[in-house]
DNA sequence: AGCACGCCGACT
DNA sequence: GTCGGCGTGCTC
C-alpha cells in the first residue's frame, strides 16, 4: 500500500501539502519527524510530518519526500492537536504557528546544501554528463547549493539530477542550519586526585590566603551535598568567582573538569523535598482553596506583595509529585532573575528556562531535553512563546500577572494570546490552570464572576506591610501658579531629597522614552515627522538623532525648520533621557541609572541595572513600563509617575483599565520590605476616577464601572473583537478598497461592521493603513463567522488581484 | 514566502 | 533588436 504524508511547510500556504513516502522511507518517516522534500522547480524546504495515510491525491501529481532530517520525531502529536486550534482560532496557516513554535535551530527554512559521500567511489559509467559534472564540482567545492548546481549543469531545474545522485549514494544532503547548532557538553566539576575526602580541613591550609579559591572549594562541598552534581557555571556564579580561580583549583589537582552529555541525565528523586518556604496563614488558606477547586480554571487576584509566588511554587511542587509537568508563564523572563534562582534551588534539574533573548542552541537543547523527558515530570518557566514545547503530561499551567498585553503577540503571526492559548493548551492536555494578578484583566474578573473560573482572592500583603501612601498633585495648577521646577512638582522634589537622606531609593515613571517627544518649529508650526510612518519624530539626545519608535528610521535633528527655514525650532514634550538629565543637574551627587528600551538593548543590560539597583548602588531608577514590572525590591521608599494623564487619556476602550492596573502595579514598588511606601502621581487631573481607585485600592469599582460601557458600546468582554488592517502603499488604492471590502462584510454581518477607518496614524513603515472592526456577541459561533470572513476575503482577493492590498485578521485585538 | 514566467518600456 | 522592470500565479 502507498503511503503519503501529510506536511506542515514554513509558509503561509493556506492548505498542507501531500507528499508520497518512498518505500525506501517507509519505516523511517514519522509523525512529527522533519523531511525534505522539493518545492516547484528548484527548491528544497524541511517540512514537518503532520499526518501519515494511504489517501492518494486525486487533483495534482504527488512528488516523493526526499529524506528525513531526523532520526526520531521532534515533536508529539499533542503540539500538532494544539497547533491546529491556533491556525483556526486566530486565523491564519498551520506554516506560520509552525514558525512561531519551533525555535530557530530546529527551524526549516535553512536552505539545503549538498555534499559529496566520500565512502562512495566514482564510478564513470554509472553517471550521466551532468551528474558526473556535479560530482567532479563536489571534488573542489565540498559543497553546493542547490542554486549553485542548476548554475555548474545549466539546468533551470536540477532537482532531478540530484534526485539520482542521492539514490546512487553519490552525495548526501546536509542542512545548513543557521546559527549552528550543536549539542553543548555540560561542564562538571568533580574532585581532584589531590583531594583527600577524608581530611579536606589540609585541603583548606594548602591554600593559604587564596581566598577565592577556598570559597570556590567550600561552594564545591556544599553544591555536591545539595544536588550531587555540580556544573561549573553554577559553581562560578553562586562563588562569584572567576574561571581563573577554578583553573588554579584544578591545577593543583584539588578539582577536576570534565564534560558530559546534558541530556544523560534523569533526575527522578523527588524534587519538592528540598525544603520550600512555609506558607503563611493567608497563603495556605488561598493554596488549599486552589487545589479544593482546580478542576476548573483559578484566578488568583493577591495584591502585589501578597506572596502569589510562594503559592505557586508549592502547587508546582505538588504536581511534580504526582509526576506531571509544569509550565511556568511569566511576561517578561529577564525580570525573573531572582525568580529564577529561587526555583533553581527548590526544583534543580527540573527547572527548564525557555525564552527569545536565550541563544538558539540553549532553545533547541531546552526543547529537545524536555521531548525527551517524555511524561516524565518538568518544570518551565518561559514567556509567551514556551507554550509551544513538547509537553506531553501537562499536569499545571500558571499564568503569572495574567493582565499583561506582552502575552499577546502582534506581529507576525499567529497573533496569539498566550493566555488564553494556554487555556487551550491546558485543556487539552488535561491540567490545571491558575491565572494570576493583582491587577486582573478585566475579562479574566468576568469570566471569575460568571463563575467560569473559580476566584481565590489574597488581600494581605505578605508580613502585613502597609499598602504604599498614595498622593496626587495638580499638574494644571502648578503649573498656572508657576510652581513647577522643570517636571517637577515641588514635593516630589523635596521627596526626592528626604529620602536619598534616609538611604531610601526611588523609582521614577515616564511612558516615553527618548529625550524630547517631538520637535516643533515655534514660526510655522511644523512638527518633524518620520518619512515613512505617520507619526512625529523623537530627539534622542544622547545619539543626537531624531527617532521613529516605529520603524526605527533616524536622521540628525536639523538646524532649521525644513518648511519655512526658521530657526526658531523648539524641542516640546520629554522623555526618559530628558529626565534623568533634569534630576542629574537637580540632584548632582545621586547615581541614577535609566531603564529603557534604549539602555536595555544589549543581552545583559537588563540584569545589570537591575543588579545595581538591589544592590544599592542606585539612587534613582528612571524608566518606561520597564519599571513597573513585578520588580521586587525592599529599598523602595518613593515611587514617582511623571505624568498619569497619557495612560488615562489614550485612547481606547481599555485605556482606564490599563492606566488603572499600571499605576496600581507601580505604587505596588513602593515599601515593600519595612516601613510604608510613598507614591506620588502627578496628572492635570488628580480627581479622576481612576486615580481615586489606585489611592483607595479598588480594584471593584473600576471593573464596575467599565462593564457598564463596555456593554453599552459592545466590548469585550460581552462582545468578541476582530481587528481586522488593511494595508496598501497607495492611499487612493487603500481607501478605494477598503470601502468595497467594508461594504462585503457589511453585507454579510451588517451592523458589527465598524469602519473602515484611519486608525491614529495613518501610514506606518511607508504603508497607509486603514482598519476595520468586527464586534460579534458572544453568543455567535466563532466557527461559522470566521469561516464566513475567510471566504468572502478570498474572494475578494481574488476578484482584486491587481496590486493586492494585504489584508491582516487580529483576533481579540489589544 | 520565493521564484518563474510574461508582458511592457529603455537602452547598446 | 535585447535587457530588466515588476505584476501575477503557483508550489503537493
Amino acid at each position: 500500500m502507498e503511503q503519503f504524508a501529510e506536511i506542515l511547510l514554513p509558509l503561509a500556504l493556506p492548505v498542507n501539502y501531500t507528499y508520497r513516502i518512498p518505500s525506501a522511507l517507509g519505516d523511517i518517516v514519522k509523525v512529527g519527524m522533519r523531511v525534505i522534500v522539493p518545492l516547484g522547480k528548484r527548491k528544497l524546504y524541511t517540512g514537518l510530518v503532520k499526518e501519515i495515510h494511504q489517501r492518494k491525491p486525486k487533483d495534482f501529481e504527488v512528488k516523493d519526500i526526499l529524506d528525513a532530517e531526523d532520526a526520531s520525531p521532534i515533536i508529539a502529536e499533542a503540539q500538532i492537536e494544539f497547533w491546529e486550534w491556533l491556525a483556526q482560532y486566530y486565523l491564519c496557516s498551520e506554516g506560520e504557528v509552525m514558525n512561531a513554535a519551533l525555535p530557530g535551530g530546529l527551524k526549516l527554512e535553512s536552505e539545503m546544501v549538498i555534499q559529496r559521500n566520500l565512502a562512495k567511489e566514482i564510478i564513470d559509467a554509472e553517471l550521466s554528463d551532468a551528474e558526473y559534472l556535479i560530482v567532479e564540482a563536489l571534488e573542489q567545492q565540498d559543497r553546493l547549493s542547490i542554486k549553485e548546481i542548476a548554475e555548474i549543469t545549466g539546468f533551470a531545474n536540477p532537482l532531478f539530477t540530484i534526485k539520482e545522485l542521492l539514490s546512487k549514494a553519490y552525495v548526501v544532503l546536509e542542512e545548513e542550519l543557521k546559527g549552528g547548532y550543536k549539542p553543548r557538553q555540560a561542564r562538571l566539576v568533580k574532585a581532584g586526585p589531590e583531594l583527600n575526602e577524608d581530611d579536606v580541613s589540609a585541603a583548606f591550609e594548602g591554600l593559604g590566603n587564596a581566598a577565592k579559591q577556598r570559597e570556590l572549594l567550600l561552594g564545591f562541598f556544599q553544591y555536591r551535598n545539595e544536588r550531587g552534581e555540580v556544573t561549573a557555571a553554577m559553581l562560578l556564579k553562586r562563588c562569584k568567582a572567576s574561571d581563573g580561580s577554578l583553573k588554579s583549583l584544578e591545577a593543583k589537582g584539588l578539582l577536576e573538569i570534565f564534560y558530559d552529555d546534558p541530556f544523560r541525565h534523569q533526575h527522578s528523586e523527588d524534587p519538592s523535598a528540598n525544603g520550600l518556604f512555609p506558607l503563611s496563614e493567608s497563603q495556605q488558606k488561598a493554596f488549599d482553596d486552589i487545589t479544593q477547586h482546580w478542576e476548573q480554571p483559578i484566578l488568583l487576584h493577591g495584591v502585589t506583595s501578597s506572596g502569589k509566588t510562594e503559592v505557586y511554587t508549592h502547587l508546582m511542587a505538588e504536581v511534580l509529585k504526582q509526576g506531571r509537568q509544569v509550565l511556568y508563564l511569566v511576561p517578561e523572563i529577564a525580570l525573573t532573575t531572582q525568580l529564577i534562582q529561587r526555583l533553581e534551588r527548590f526544583f534543580g534539574e527540573d527547572l527548564l528556562v525557555y525564552h527569545s533573548r536565550y541563544s538558539d542552541r540553549e532553545r533547541v537543547e531546552t526543547w529537545l531535553k524536555l521531548f525527551r523527558k517524555g511524561d516524565k515530570p518538568a518544570l518551565v518557566i518561559g514567556a509567551r512563546s514556551s507554550i509551544f514545547l513538547p509537553f506531553q503530561n501537562l499536569g499545571l499551567v500558571i499564568v503569572d500577572e495574567e493582565h499583561e498585553n506582552s502575552y499577546k503577540q502582534y506581529e507576525p503571526a499567529p497573533r496569539y494570546h498566550a493566555r488564553d492559548a494556554a487555556l487551550v493548551l491546558a485543556q487539552q492536555q488535561n491540567a490545571h490552570v491558575i491565572l494570576g494578578s493583582a491587577t486582573p484583566a478585566y475579562e479574566s474578573y468576568f469570566n471569575a464572576r460568571k463563575g467560569k473560573y473559580h476566584l481565590v482572592e489574597m488581600k494581605e500583603r505578605y508580613g502585613a506591610i502597609a499598602l504604599p501612601e498614595i498622593r496626587p498633585f495638580n499638574l494644571r495648577e502648578l503649573r498656572k501658579r508657576k510652581q513647577m521646577r522643570g517636571y517637577f512638582a515641588p514635593e516630589l522634589v523635596d521627596e526626592i531629597e528626604r529620602q536619598m537622606k534616609k538611604g531610601k531609593q526611588i523609582i521614577l515613571f515616564q511612558n516615553r522614552r527618548g529625550f524630547s517627544t517631538f520637535l516643533q518649529c515655534d514660526t510655522c508650526g511644523h512638527v518633524m515627522q518620520c518619512r515613512n510612518c505617520d507619526i512625529s519624530l523623537t530627539y534622542h539626545k544622547h545619539r543626537h538623532q531624531l527617532r521613529c519608535h516605529v520603524c526605527g528610521y533616524n536622521t540628525p535633528p536639523p538646524r532649521s525648520c525644513p518648511a519655512c527655514k526658521s530657526q526658531q525650532v523648539r524641542s516640546l514634550g520629554f522623555g526618559t533621557e530628558k529626565l534623568e538629565d533634569e534630576l542629574q543637574l537637580m540632584f548632582p551627587e545621586a547615581r541614577i541609572q535609566r531603564m529603557d528600551l534604549d539602555t536595555t538593548r544589549k543581552k545583559k543590560a537588563y540584569e545589570n541595572i537591575l543588579q545595581s539597583f538591589e544592590d544599592g548602588d542606585t539612587d534613582i531608577l528612571v524608566g518606561t513600563q520597564m519599571v513597573t514590572k513585578g520588580l521586587d525590591f525592599g529599598n523602595v521608599g518613593l515611587v514617582g509617575i511623571m505624568n498619569a494623564d497619557s495612560q488615562i487619556f489614550f485612547p481606547d476602550f481599555r485605556a482606564h483599565e490599563k492606566a488603572f492596573q499600571m499605576l496600581a502595579q507601580v505604587a505596588g514598588r513602593a515599601g515593600r520590605k519595612g516601613e510604608r511606601g510613598l507614591v506620588l502621581i502627578q496628572s492635570s487631573s488628580p480627581d479622576h476616577e481612576v486615580i481615586h481607585d489606585v489611592i483607595g485600592n479598588r480594584y471593584r469599582s473600576g471593573y464596575e464601572r467599565e462593564m457598564q460601557e463596555r456593554l453599552e458600546y459592545h466590548y469585550p468582554p460581552f462582545y468578541r473583537l476582530i481587528r481586522i488592517s488593511l494595508k496598501h502603499r497607495k492611499k487612493e488604492v487603500l481607501e478605494e478598497r477598503a470601502v468595497l471590502y467594508g461594504q462585503e462584510l457589511k453585507a454579510l454581518f451588517g451592523r458589527r461592521v465598524y469602519g473602515p477607518e484611519y486608525p491614529l496614524a495613518n501610514r506606518l513603515r511607508g504603508m497607509y493603513q486603514m482598519e476595520i472592526l468586527l464586534k460579534l456577541e458572544s453568543k455567535l459561533s466563532l466557527k461559522a463567522v470566521k469561516q464566513a470572513l475567510s471566504e468572502r476575503t478570498d474572494a475578494f482577493q481574488q476578484q482584486h488581484k491587481s496590486s493586492p492590498m494585504r489584508i491582516i485578521f487580529d483576533v481579540d485585538p489589544l
